[in-house]
DNA sequence: CGTATGCGCAACCATTTGGTTGCATTTAGC
DNA sequence: GCTAAATGCAACCAAATGGTTGCGCATACG
């Protein structure tokens, strides 16, 4: 194992679990193009309840990939894509891991 | 939204869900070098029990992203790296979404 | 052949999760 | 000022999750 992974998993396993709701996910795709948007207009793409959808941009506020900013009588959230390079660089990292063991193998075969 | 997310929430968001638990991500990042290792092998880094190490590859394999092999008295585990790439991807493309969104609003304050 | 190792299965448990409903509170707009 | 819209808060609930222990079974090995 990778020298300091044991700290990238305990870093990266919360966003993944944010990650990891088919309709937390959807939230976070609605708010890829980077439009913030208010908590009712979420909820009409939604199938659950406004309050469902309200606990889970806590979730995702909570594994920093979200934050809301009060607008009048409206709460509107905003992506917020560090957290989300992050868990990027983390598959990046395994799936490199990866290749370079591919590599390792293909050329331990071939000679 | 773009066209298909919802279909890509549908099929990402288990692969998330899997590599949101902390035990979990360290037996991918544990198999990410390419070698197959045994669950007592695997148990042995871990803090919790085998048992509770054979449910985590469980979870795994129900999302595909590892796969088990039968030998002698021993199974083996190994990772099954296609799923990975396809949460990968799918992160890319939230990104990339985010960065387009950004460089047309950078460029509409300029104009 | 007997023993120790590696696993699988099942039961059980506490906690978390995802969801609902009901009600209170703030703000926009006529 | 009154009404409707947008949100927050709290209680409650069923199901899933992460973990344990105990036991039984197959296989390697001296």
């Amino acid at each position: 194992m990778a020298p300091n992974s044991a700290l990238a998993a305990k870093r990266s396993a919360p966003i993944f679990a944010a990650l990891g709701d088919e309709t937390r996910l959807r939230l976070v795709t609605h708010l890829s193009n980077g439009e913030p948007m208010s908590i009712t207009r979420l909820t009409d793409t939604a199938k659950v309840t406004r309050q469902a959808i309200t606990k889970h941009l806590h979730v995702l506020e909570g594994a920093g990939l979200v934050r809301g900013v009060r607008q009048g009588r409206e709460q509107l959230w905003e992506l917020a894509p560090d957290k989300l390079e992050e868990a990027r660089r983390c598959l990046e990292l395994i799936s490199e891991q990866w290749d370079r063991a591919l590599e390792r193998l293909r050329k331990f075969v071939e000679s």
